[in-house]
DNA sequence: CGGCTCATTGAGTCGAGTCAACACCCGTGG
DNA sequence: CCACGGGTGTTGACTCGACTCAATGAGCCG
């Protein structure tokens, strides 16, 4: 299917090595010390793009490697059996995406690209075998593994027990505190996904997503400008949903 | 403050290896040869034993170990800065709990026994130490933290769209199917939390709860008595919800 | 210029929350 | 032995927040 593409096309990416890579501090590489950062090197394939829309990976396709961001977003989804689906997390750059799968051998959810992106490939068996080598990186797995855990659990709590203005108001202090772990701006940024993707996600009709963004903006607390968000006043907006967010 | 206890009062549950523990088969050892589960034996701590209401840990409290449940039942929950609690998850025998923390070293969140029960703690600094030494322990904690994180994401999409009938339906499927891998009825057993924490974990007035199980057992789905359910039929409690439950 | 998808806004409905009263069970103590 | 009290669970009446349906606007690409 896939043809073979002529090697000027692969992107720069796919030749930095994670030593060069402006991520290193946040991805896998900050539990390796700098004499064993090329065995890691030596098992990620690196680079590989994905189009808007495009897939990393679906459900029950079988599991075989967990992926580092690069650049762009991904977000992944579950499907129920009657067709509809449910967006279980945005993937931004730095981060990893595809530890579903461990249990089970095979995908659980699907991760699909909002935007153009590229991420590095991590094969789990080499992974595994190289923690064992590692044991800074087996703990640092097994700490994002929890991570990602708490972050879960997070969001259940908003899920169950918070009204629509402390859900948005939620999302919109997490993705500043990781907008800020990328050492970007916490106040203005971009929204990678679809208005329906949020509304999804935090389990809100896509009309109640719209309707809060716009009073928000009202009441002084944001300014939106379609995907653009720039946030006026973070005390109030974290204030007023009282929350406690997952703060590394 | 602890007096310690004279010897004849130790539960019999600490003096009974992994090998002869009737839950091994669904509790770490799994993934151990018989020759090396004596090195797994050693670290453990067995049979803590907890009254009902009483905490395993709590949120903040340093993270040191994990922890099977012999028997009983607890809950985990988290505090949001208001101070009302969020149910986060039920653990019973042959479940691990304790798994947040270890990106954090402290727990997120604190782990309150629901009944009389016994737990066996799993330092965990050992336990890596010893994944290291034995590759399929290090597979299978590794797969235990992605199925807590599958378990969550089901409950996720729960929450986040689902009617308060599909809520209480899939509590029953997923204590069901937990009942069986134990070994024990899918049909009949005992939900060993309250209405209260029902409603809290799923999002619900504890009101809504005891509304649904009443108009359930009015439509012949279930028979309750008290904590006391009986499965009549699982193919409408599932059928009606439309669910896709995590099965493993 | 259509023909998309994505986003916003308005009007009406309904599911689940809140408030309130009451039933039940069980252990304690008079 | 029974009365009392607290925790737990059930039921009813009323309210409100978020969903649904529907129409319109804005941006993008062929």
């Amino acid at each position: 299917m896939a043809i073979t593409p002529p090697s000027r096309e692969i992107p720069l990416a796919a030749r930095v090595s994670c030593n060069d890579c402006s991520l290193s501090q946040i991805c896998l590489p900050l539990a390796v010390e700098p004499e064993q950062l090329d065995e890691l090197d030596r098992i990620i394939r690196r680079g590989r793009a994905l189009k808007r829309g495009e897939h990393l990976y679906r459900a029950a396709d079988s599991f075989e490697a967990v992926y580092a961001v690069r650049s762009g977003a991904l977000k992944t989804y579950a499907m129920s059996e009657d067709g509809d689906e449910q967006v279980t997390g945005f993937y931004l750059p730095g981060e990893i995406v595809g530890m579903d799968g461990i249990s089970t051998a095979y995908h659980i959810s699907s991760a699909k690209a909002l935007e153009t992106s590229t991420v590095c490939e991590i094969p789990f068996a080499h992974l595994e075998k190289l923690s064992i080598k590692i044991p800074s990186l087996q703990h640092h797995f097994f700490s994002l593994m929890s991570r990602e855990i708490q972050e879960d659990r997070a969001l259940l709590m908003l899920l169950s027990k918070k009204s629509a203005d402390d859900r948005i108001a939620a999302l919109f202090t997490t993705m500043a505190a990781r907008q800020e772990r990328r050492g970007l701006s916490s106040r203005l940024f971009r929204l990678p996904m679809s208005r329906y993707d949020i509304g999804n996600y935090l389990g809100l009709a896509v009309e109640t997503v719209s309707r809060i963004f716009t009073r928000f903006q009202q009441q002084g607390l944001i300014r939106v400008q379609g995907r653009e968000i720039e946030i006026l006043d973070s005390e109030r907006l974290c204030g007023d949903s009282r929350l406690q967010i997952i703060k590394d």
